[in-house]
DNA sequence: GCTATTATGGATATGTAAAGTCTTTTATTG
DNA sequence: CAATAAAAGACTTTACATATCCATAATAGC
């Protein structure tokens, strides 16, 4: 079980659109670069977050990414959310038991992670 | 990212060995059926959990697997580190930076999931 | 010691999802 | 219109989980 490497792209693009950017738009090309992938893997991946509203897109030139205006309010949940999907880490009917108690200590314990997951924002570090 | 069958069939079988089991071993084809595996595929995930130490394994005529003398202090972690393996669930080594921010949340993060997981034994579930 | 029973190990499929590429289309600026 | 840049679709490659099959090793009971 790991996290995806998509994750760690979006992540990365995130914090440094955070760090960089006021109002000017940066190219995929340039993100690329940055983390040693392709430029056409990276869009699909920044696609999903223009989906979710956290960050927007513009085409043409002197396009590329910006963050949205709530970005402040961004958390790493929710980029993990956006790239990996929101579903459950652990699937568990092998009986069909809705009252499985494996399955409930395994579903508190996630619970517990996002939670740690959900207050840690982009923001958080950005500090000057 | 998901939890593996693995884990999941490893968890059960420990759960019923602590339920049924007082001395009798049970036999992998037992634990199969209940499960719904192929026992020869079950055979190898038991087998990591015997390398651990947490199971006790006999061949021959009334063969089968035992829980190990400590089973009452195993954790839910203990198992999934027997099956999952025990390397960290994000790994970011994009720039080589020992000092990644983002890096330093996932694993505190990850750490928060881990005590937790560390804090919940099969034996806790087994009340009569 | 022989045989039946049961776990272990190795080699080999099979399935599925992540990771990445290539090409075309769409949108925007100048 | 031409250049630029994101989006989308089809496809390939890689990696790993999930098995399956067969041979081998260990043990109990006779």
């Amino acid at each position: 079980m790991k996290y995806s490497k998509a994750t760690n792209y979006a992540l990365h693009t995130m914090l440094f659109l955070a760090k960089e950017t006021p109002d000017k738009p940066v190219g995929v090309q340039q993100l690329a670069e940055m983390q040693h992938v392709s430029p056409t893997y990276l869009s699909k991946i920044l696609t999903k977050l223009v989906k979710e509203g956290m960050i927007n897109s513009a085409s043409g030139a002197n396009g590329g990414y910006t963050l949205s205006q709530n970005w402040e309010d961004i958390s790493f949940l929710d980029i993990i959310h956006a790239i990996e999907g929101k579903s459950s880490l652990f699937d568990c009917c092998l009986y069909n038991d809705p009252k499985c108690v494996i399955k409930e200590v395994m579903l508190s314990a996630e619970e517990t992670l996002e939670n740690e997951l959900k207050n840690r924002k982009i923001s958080d570090l950005v500090k000057k």
